[in-house]
DNA sequence: AATAACACTTACAGTCGTTGTAAGGATTTG
DNA sequence: CAAATCCTTACAACGACTGTAAGTGTTATT
C-alpha cells in the first residue's frame, strides 16, 4: 500500500487529511517535529509528502527545498491562502503539485492519485541540473533525448550526483565502481572518468566534471552565477512572510 | 522555442491566453475547428495542449481522451466552473494538469512551465498498460523497476504498442526489426518474439503477446475475459473471410 | 625554468551480452 | 492423423564495454 506523509500543524486539518487519505486506501503517517521535518521525511521515504506552507517553527518551502535536493520524493504543497505567490515559489522549489487548503475530498484524492501515478516506476530517477538519470539502468534523459550510459559511466555519475556540488573522493568513486578500493589501478578510474566526460560534453550537458587535485572529482555547473542569485532572492521572500 | 496549442472558443479568453503565453516566451497556435481538434493537435504535435472543457461542437474531455490514447502530448485542462467533478473526469481521461479559468497570469505560466519541465526529455516515452517504454533506448519501466530491453525486443515492443490492441502483421514486425521484409528467415522473428515474451513474463507485465495464426501477433491484457472472447470471435472472423 | 606529481589521452585485447542460424519439439487446424 | 504453424533450445559470430598499458599534457613547487 502507498505510504503518504502529512506535515500539517493545525490538528483539525491534519485529522481531516488523515481520515480522507486512509479512506482513500493509503497508509498515512504524520510528522509533527517540524524543525527536523526534512530529515524525518528522508528517513521515512514515503511515496508522497504533503506539506503545509504555514508551519510554526519553519516553512514548508524550506522543507520542500531540502527534500527535493536530497531525494526525488513527490511533494504536494498545501496552502490556506489563495495567493499565486505561494504557488510560484513552491513550483520553483521543486514542488510537484499544489492545492488550496479549503478543498473537497475528491479533489485531494484526485491530485494524490495523479501525482502517485506520475511518479510510478520512476522512484529510481535521480534529478541532476537539467537532466534525469535512472540509477538502475543508467538511462540518461537530456535535451529531449535519452541515452544509455555504459555501466561504469553510470555508476560514476550516480556517485558524483550523490555528492551534489561537493567533491567525491577517489576512494568513494572506486568503491562505487568495483566495490573495493584495493588492488585496482587508479588509472582505470581516470579512464572511466574521461569516458564519462566525453559523453557528457557530446550530449551538451550543463555540468562538467572537475578534478580536485590529489583528492577526487566533483560536478560543476556550467553557468552557476544565476543559480546562487536566485537562491538568495527566494530566501529574502521567505523572511517577509 | 516551445510550442503551445490553445483550444478555446471564447474569443476574449483565447486572445488573453495567447497574449500571456506569448509574453511568457512560448509560440502559441490556436485551434478553432473543435470537431476535428484531436486530429489537428496530433498533426501539430505541440509541446503542450491547453484545452477548454466547454466547447461548442464537442467536449474537451473527448479531445483529451483521443489525444492521450494516440500520443503522449501533455494536456492542461481549463474550466470556468469550480466543480471538482470536471477535475476528476479530466484526470481520469489522462489530463496532466488542471486550472480554473479565472486565473492569474503568474499561475498560468507557473503551471505551464511546470508541466513542460515535467515532460522534458520524456517525449519519447510510450505508455503501455501498466508500463512505460522509452522508444529510443528501449528502457522499460514496470513495477517500480526499470530494465533495458535488448534492441530487437525493444523494437518489437514498440511496433506491437503502435498497433494497440490490434494485430500487427509479421511483415510490419520484420520491417520494424530489419527495415526490410526480404531475405529474412521468419524463424528469426519468432526467436525474437519468444525472447520478448520471456522477458515480459519474467517482469510480470500485465500484457501478453498472442500469435494470430498465419498473420502476425498482437498484445493482450492478462486479466480481461473480454479479450479472450474477442480472440475467439477474431479467429472465427478470419475463417469466415 | 626544471622537476616531480598528477591528470589526461589513445590504442589494444579480453570479456560479456546480443543476435541470427539451425534443428527439433509442441500446438493447432482440417 | 497429417500438415501447417508456432515454439524452444543451443551455439557460434558479432559488437560493445572494460581494464591494461604506455605515452602525452598539465600543474605546483623549488
Amino acid at each position: 500500500m502507498r505510504r503518504i506523509a502529512v506535515v500539517e500543524d493545525e490538528v483539525f486539518v491534519r485529522e481531516e487529511l488523515c481520515s480522507i487519505l486512509s479512506k482513500g486506501g493509503y497508509t498515512v503517517e504524520t510528522v509533527t517535529d517540524f524543525e527536523h521535518a526534512a530529515k524525518i521525511l528522508l528517513e521515512m521515504a514515503p511515496d508522497l509528502a504533503i506539506l503545509d506552507i504555514n508551519l510554526p517553527e519553519t516553512s514548508g518551502f524550506q522543507i520542500c527545498q531540502e527534500l527535493k535536493s536530497k531525494s526525488s520524493i513527490p511533494v504536494l504543497v498545501l496552502t490556506s491562502r489563495d495567493q499565486a505567490k505561494d504557488e510560484l515559489e513552491a513550483f520553483e522549489l521543486g514542488a510537484d503539485e499544489f492545492l488550496n487548503k479549503p478543498c473537497r475530498k475528491e479533489r485531494l484524492l484526485a491530485r494524490v492519485s495523479n501525482i502517485l501515478k506520475r511518479f510510478e516506476g520512476r522512484s529510481n530517477l535521480i534529478e541532476g541540473q537539467g537532466f534525469l538519470l535512472d540509477s538502475q539502468t543508467y538511462t540518461l534523459y537530456v535535451n529531449n533525448t535519452s541515452v544509455i550510459l555504459p555501466k561504469n559511466q553510470g555508476k560514476l555519475l550516480v556517485a558524483l550526483l550523490a555528492g551534489g556540488a561537493d567533491m567525491v573522493t577517489t576512494e568513494d568513486l572506486c568503491t562505487a565502481l568495483w566495490g573495493t578500493t584495493e588492488f585496482i589501478d587508479e588509472n582505470a578510474l581516470q579512464v572511466n572518468i574521461t569516458r564519462l566526460k566525453k559523453t557528457m560534453t557530446s550530449l551538451e550537458m550543463p555540468q562538467r566534471i572537475v578534478a580536485v587535485r590529489g583528492l577526487g572529482y566533483r560536478l560543476e555547473n556550467e553557468v552557476s552565477q544565476d543559480a546562487t542569485a536566485q537562491k538568495d532572492t527566494a530566501r529574502t521572500d521567505e523572511v517577509t512572510t
